[in-house]
RNA sequence: GCGGGUAUGGCGGAAUUGGCAGACGCGCAAGAUUUAGGAUCUUGUGUUAAUUCGUGCAGGUUCGACCCCUGUUACCCGCACCA
């Protein structure tokens, strides 16, 4: 029978909302449950049926664990600020603030067509004043704590956006918004200092759930190397050159150095090297190539000899030619490095290429033919000649720098502090003035928030700046501390910011006094999961970590990690199996779905479709498929009988049990199997009792809750499913009298014995004896060795 | 280049982690119902002449391997001249 959805989904759905079954409460007995979805960029496009399986792991798991007697909180809110609303504003000439409120509405109607039973009393949008005043209030803090600076830098710059990017924002050369390609630029930027909690960092991913593969990205993204920092001296004058190295203990194979173009060095010593104007050729050279080609061009090595000075090597006091290359950056360790070619392969490729010296110091490899990476005995190096273990050699080269004070061991990070500024009207306005007396000052407190003004010019200038800058009514404002004129910082905060601490006001989302009451955050935090895509394991997860310990440190916040579990959905691929995308033009809308076949199929579809966390193509043909099974299954009132056949108890007791356990494992797709499997067995069987048609309508109203809600009524149930308790099974009863055993000959499966669950080895050899098919196979032939696996199988061996 | 992952029927995917490969769904075929189509229901469906062969490919360990080991190929995802 088909049942009319739209009718039936629309109702329940109200009904939910009115009872408002789905709101957490603050002062509960019960045990919390805080599970969390990375909360939506509000597009004009819409929903993307990604979203909806993003959201539907916890969706599912929440509806659980409070049909369990869990007090859960399953918020959901928009991270609404952000340049695709303004760059959209400046094309339609509507406001941002008008078009993120239309989206948002559509959002929200959308979400709740699906049914997800999310706290709607506790929505967060990160653009509302009520919000932003609290991520400037973080910022202040931060400010407050010195982990704010402002410095100028070459940053990578999106020539198309007119914005400036972190790191994070510009992976492979590439803008993360636009695509083109990025340049570098020189710029005032503001920092926040993220490189100060790189330790703290790491050392609590050991205490964290967190899939295996999540926490590995975070390890390489933060990217901790250790090793020593080694200053080489400069011929004919009192100063040093700083490097940093991972292996020191190679010191006696340096033959040369090199910095990065951009290197102080170069202008300091300008009047000393005798090439300035190769040396200034080469630095324009690379200042007009992209991130993008620089890192490449790997292959071909390019560089110009600094004439006129050079190094000493401060362990054999040789003097060594210094280059300027850019396959040295400035932006790791001190933007120069000490080249042992023997032993680097792109100090290798150089020393080739300009001659220069080569010589081994660990044996091993040929270095005639390529630099040797790998681990070996020491030689040509004076006092650590006969070392074989690379960290005994390392440790040793350390103490004697340490002890002659030309060097010592340090660490260095590949994460880098995090420019945080946007030349942008849709953000949270920086909170600090500059004064000409009293230079940077922040804004009081007691000012926040610091609202953006209502503007219709949303287009940033030629220049780059932030179209704040052409407020003067925004500019122009007295300075807190001497009262004298001064100019309002114009940039805001990038995208990251408001969504670095959504989870927390989620807690206590109207609070007015603090970013949320502390003994409602004791109550619920840490997020006990958090599901979300893997694009943000490095970027986002890494930013709200760093917040969120940030404000622990201070004291605003209980526990020291935001998040105890994180897992992450596989993509939904097209039906041609290619990422969807509007170019590829195979894109399917949620809607689409809903309007045909109904939100529980949509949301039975999306879990079934395979395993949750990899990718798999869309299939039309398959949703017809959960279709048919939702449909059969609400056939079953009609099916229900006094007489019901006994045999169906113990597939009841073992469903329980797996949808129980597959549900806390994300394996949605073999859980709703299991439900496939016990109805087609409900069908072979024709009845079954008032009492299981209860309980399979509870197993399954995590997944689709509006069928099961009706049924539950149909039935003469009060009340809702989606807050009866959930089934229990008894173990004892998942477990069969007989058992079917495999029997193998040699390896091979040649027959089946049935026998009593947990028969002994002699039973089992008896029972296969006894098989007549079985026995003639065994007629004549030597039996070697019989294994019996109870309740598994039986091998024998024979000759 | 480095790091991680994946490879199973026509398709999406299962397999209690070393014990009957292919659960469940799609598709397909036959039948029922229908004026017909659609929808629905029933049965069948890895492959083979076979008691055969079969989890990317080549070896190995084991009574027994999709699972462990060695080598190899292809694809996907991160990072990428990180000193």
């Amino acid at each position: 029978m088909k049942y009319d959805f739209s009718a039936v989904e629309g109702k329940w759905q109200k009904r939910w909302e009115d009872a408002g079954i789905f709101n957490a409460a603050d002062n509960s007995d019960k045990p919390k449950f805080y599970g969390l979805v990375e909360f939506p960029y509000p597009s004009g496009v819409g929903m993307h049926v990604g979203h909806i399986k993003a959201y539907s792991g916890i969706e599912v798991i929440g509806r659980k664990r409070r049909m369990e007697g869990y007090n859960v909180l399953f918020p959901i809110g928009f991270d609404a600020f952000g340049l695709p609303t303004e760059t959209s504003a400046i094309k339609t000439g509507i406001h941002p603030r008008e078009l993120t409120d239309r989206n948002i509405n559509k959002f929200s109607s959308q979400l709740r067509r699906v049914g997800f039973a999310f706290d709607w009393n506790r929505v967060v949008d990160t653009t509302e004043e009520d919000y932003y005043k609290w991520t400037q209030y973080i910022f202040l803090k931060m400010f407050e704590k010195g982990l704010v600076f402002r410095n100028t830098a070459l940053v990578n710059y999106c020539p198309t956006c007119k914005v400036v990017l972190s790191n994070e924002d510009s992976q492979g050369g590439k803008c993360d918004i636009c695509k083109s390609d990025i340049v570098q630029k020189s710029k005032d930027v503001w920092y926040l200092r993220i490189t100060e909690y790189a330790d703290k960092l790491l050392e609590e991913l050991d205490n964290l759930d967190y899939l295996p593969n999540i926490k590995l990205q975070q390890v390489n993204w933060i990217g901790k190397s250790r090793g020593a920092f080694v200053n080489f001296g400069i011929s004919g004058v009192e100063d040093s050159l700083r490097v940093y190295t991972t292996r020191p203990d190679t010191l006696f194979g340096v033959t040369f150095m090199v910095v990065a173009p951009e290197h102080p060095m170069i202008d300091k010593y300008a009047d000393k090297i005798t090439n300035m104007d190769a040396v200034l050729a080469y630095r324009e050279e690379c200042s007009k190539k992209t991130e993008f080609e620089r890192t490449q061009l790997v292959k071909d090595k390019t560089g110009v000899c600094l004439e006129g000075i050079k190094g000493v090597n401060p362990v054999t006091g040789k003097e060594i030619p210094i280059y300027i290359a850019d396959y040295v950056m400035m932006g790791y360790g001190t933007g120069a490095i000490m080249a042992v070619p023997a032993h680097d392969e792109r100090d290798y490729d150089f020393a080739k290429k300009f001659g220069i010296d080569i010589i081994e110091v660990i044996k091993g490899g040929d270095i005639s033919k390529e630099a040797y990476a790998g681990d070996g005995e020491m030689v040509n190096s004076g006092f650590l000649d006969g070392f074989t273990n690379k960290k005994d050699s390392i440790a040793k080269m350390i103490e004697y720098l340490t002890e002659k004070g030309v060097g010592e061991g340090g660490v260095q990070y590949k994460m880098k502090d995090w420019a945080f500024n946007r030349q942008r009207y849709w953000g949270e306005p920086i909170p600090i003035v500059h004064c000409p007396e009293c230079g940077i000052v922040p804004v009081p407190y007691e000012e926040l928030p610091l609202r953006l003004p209502a503007v219709n010019e949303f287009a940033p200038g030629e220049g780059g700046e932030s179209p704040l800058a052409k407020i003067d009514s925004f500019v122009n404002c007295k300075c807190p501390r001497c009262g004298g004129d001064a100019k309002r910082e114009t940039d805001t905060m990038p995208q990251w910011a408001g969504s670095s601490w959504y989870f927390l006001r989620y807690i206590d989302p109207h609070n007015s006094k603090s970013l949320a009451d502390m003994d409602k955050l004791k109550y619920w935090l840490p997020v006990d999961w958090y599901n979300g895509g893997m694009e943000h394991v490095t970027r986002h997860l890494i930013y709200s970590r760093f917040w969120h310990r940030f404000l622990y440190d201070i004291g605003e916040v209980p526990t020291k990690e935001p998040y105890a579990k994180r897992t992450a959905q596989g993509l939904i691929l097209g039906p041609d199996g290619e990422k969807m995308s509007k170019s590829r033009g195979n894109v399917v809308d949620p809607n689409d779905v809903v309007d045909v076949y109904g939100a529980d199929v949509l949301r039975v579809y999306i879990l079934f479709m395979g395993d949750y966390g990899s990718a798999a193509p869309w299939s039309d043909n398959s949703v017809k498929g959960c279709k048919r099974f939702l449909d059969r299954v609400a056939d079953l009132p009609s099916m229900v009988s006094k007489d019901a056949p006994a045999k169906l108890e113990s597939s009841f007791h073992k469903t329980i049990k797996k949808v129980t356990s597959d549900i806390e494992e994300m394996k949605f797709n073999t859980a709703i199997a299991a439900m496939m499997g016990l109805l087609n067995e409900i069908g072979e069987a024709g009845a079954l009792t008032a009492e299981q048609l209860e309980t399979f309508l509870l197993l399954l109203c995590p997944f689709a809750p509006h069928l099961c809600e009706e049924l539950w009524e149909q039935t003469g149930h009060s009340g809702f499913c989606s807050m009866a308790k959930w089934p229990e099974y008894d173990e004892a009863k998942t477990v069969d009298a007989t058992v079917e055993l495999a029997v193998q000959i040699n390896g091979k499966v040649k027959g089946k014995i049935t026998l009593p669950i947990n028969s002994d080895k002699d039973a089992a050899i008896a029972a296969v004896k006894a098989d007549e098919k079985l026995a003639a196979l065994l007629e004549g032939k030597t039996i070697v060795k019989e294994i019996v696996v109870p309740n598994k199988i039986v091998n024998i061996v024979v000759r």
